[in-house]
DNA sequence: AAAAGTTACTTGCAAAATGCAAGCTACTAT
DNA sequence: ATAGTAGCTTGCATTTTGCAAGTAACTTTT
């Protein structure tokens, strides 16, 4: 029964609309597509989202990262078999996404030439479903550890 | 039977990807609150965006608009009534941003404390229902235009 | 019809974000 | 021990953003 469910404060917005909030944190040209790469292509390390097709630069790759991080969008676990790695982990929130990328490439598929049309068949078939997919295959993934 | 619909050459993207499409036309930090202003708050001139309680500047207001209309979600036209003002409409393709942003919405009140929430139990208890209605509004204020 | 106000911008400039190349450090493979 | 590899940081030039101050075309007021 509190009135704000959690200690944090939150970080200070613009405004209070959740619109606004949602571009806060996405609002960029390289965030959305980090987010992709881990819930379509199971990108997990940096190097892997070093090779994305639209050639992110290095030190905004970091940045990102650190807020997506920032705004418990992922999360970052050392790497157990390995100890240069660093596996990056879609939280919750972060797989709570997938609406929204969906959205996005309807959206844009439907408007623009663009490429990738078996995807976007299978989200004009049964969108809910391709959520469910994501959904299911990163648990599957994420299984055994500490998902949050 | 061309295999390229249309004339237009299209722009140059950074690759193929829908969602790096959409993200090209509307990754920044105020084209979603712009059309936010539009399609919920009714705003169509340039004085009203103005108003947007996240305070965007005049010059960043006249450049998202030129790239709102050179990407064809938006219009503009005279106000027959008043020589000073143009009016902008949301096209088809702007329109069809409502689930986008619906998905949006949904999802930053679903993660964060953010306001307006008689909306966003609106969209929580029937997603479908709101993006009908503001279809149907945009219509309405479009009506006996090249509504395009 | 002159003066005052409005609307939709543009311009100039400082500050911040981005992009690129070149490090660098901790680890792993040979 | 030596040579990679992963995940960064740093430096610097370019671009984008944000703020304040115009400005041109039109409308309203007097």
């Amino acid at each position: 029964m509190s009135k704000t469910p959690r200690g944090k404060p939150g970080p200070r917005r613009r405004s209070e609309c959740p619109l606004n909030a949602s571009v806060e944190m996405l609002g960029d040209r390289w965030s959305l597509l980090i987010i992709r790469d881990m819930m379509l292509r199971g990108f997990r390390t940096y190097k892997e989202f070093m090779e994305c097709y639209e050639g992110i630069a290095t030190n905004i790759l970091a940045d990102r990262l650190r807020r997506l991080i920032a705004n418990g969008i992922i999360t970052a676990e050392e790497d157990p078999s390995d100890g240069r790695k660093l596996i990056y982990f879609l939280t919750e929130k972060g797989i709570d996404l997938a609406p929204v990328l969906t959205e996005m490439v309807l959206w844009a598929a439907g408007h623009e030439n663009t490429g990738n049309q078996p995807l976007v068949q299978q989200m004009r078939n049964d969108k809910e479903s391709v959520i469910a997919g994501v959904r299911e295959r990163w648990l599957a993934r994420t299984a055994g550890r500490a998902a949050k």
